[in-house]
DNA sequence: GTTAAAACCTATTGACAAGGTAGGATATAA
DNA sequence: TTATATCCTACCTTGTCAATAGGTTTTAAC
């Protein structure tokens, strides 16, 4: 599945804010494109989708930056994929379809595959995430 | 997940024709074109790539159209989605970061995701969606 | 043979989003 | 006061999607 680069600069850039930001010290979006080796102006952008999905807070003037507004563990991915994206964990049509062989394909098919993406992206936290594949997260899988 | 007017119109139009098709005669663009209310151009464009896939082949000339070219059981959904797009399966990178967090994210998330859908896809044939619609259809008559 | 019907081929178009670039306005700690 | 940072707005280029259009070739039926 390519994923856009909005949506990969988004997830990298919290996962960045949440393991450099310490006690009251904010991770400014210089610090953040130099470490990742992206376009400062361009992650500020994408930064702005996770300030209005309330992932992060931004502090202003000298000293500034940014962090977490909750806890790495009480942010799920799905929640971030939606504010950075409309379309990964979206339905796949908009309204139902009449034709009988599109409506069988629709609950055979995509919402099956949706189902996945949002079964995982919903039990997965940020949290989970900085840990690096915790074994844990091994034990969510689930098997068709 | 959001899919192209392109693929899901490839699906329809590969169901339609296992559906409709029996011994020796063919399917044409302008009968499924009709069944699924879609503009017949766009669907003969459509077909091209499910030609060059290898899962019909069309007969020219009068009462000519369209046939699978292999039983429905030996078409994988994964191998038609594949022909008919270039994203959905693929890889989120193109190739190795080096960066630990994007490393992380692309094991911990994307590789776990892009697993899912390839597991489920290439487990499920042309054949399970139409068995699986039928009964679909069928249970639904009950309700009826 | 003629004809109608169908796949097949090529070109073009409008709309839209992605992926930036750019320049500034505003707020704030030092 | 100044440096630094977020925040805001606008623009631009490129590519793809979805569709339209008009043909050319092949073939069964008459």
């Amino acid at each position: 599945m390519k994923i856009s680069t909005r949506v990969d600069l988004g997830i990298i850039a919290l996962a960045d804010i949440a393991i450099n930001s310490n006690k009251g010290v904010a991770v400014s979006a210089s610090e953040i494109a130099q470490r990742q080796s992206i376009s400062q102006k361009y992650l500020e952008q994408v930064i702005v989708g996770l300030r209005q999905g309330g992932f992060v807070k931004g502090l202003k003037g000298s000293r500034g930056g940014y962090m977490l507004s909750r806890p790495a563990d009480k942010i799920y991915l799905s929640e971030v994929l939606n504010a950075l994206d409309n379309n990964i964990l979206a339905d796949t049509y908009d309204a139902e379809q009449e034709n009988e062989i599109r409506e069988s394909v629709n609950s055979c098919l995509w919402e099956k595959l949706n189902g996945y993406l949002r079964k995982f992206t919903e039990s997965m936290t940020l949290a989970d995430l900085i840990k690096q594949c915790r074994s844990d997260s091994e034990a969510n899988m689930y098997y068709i």
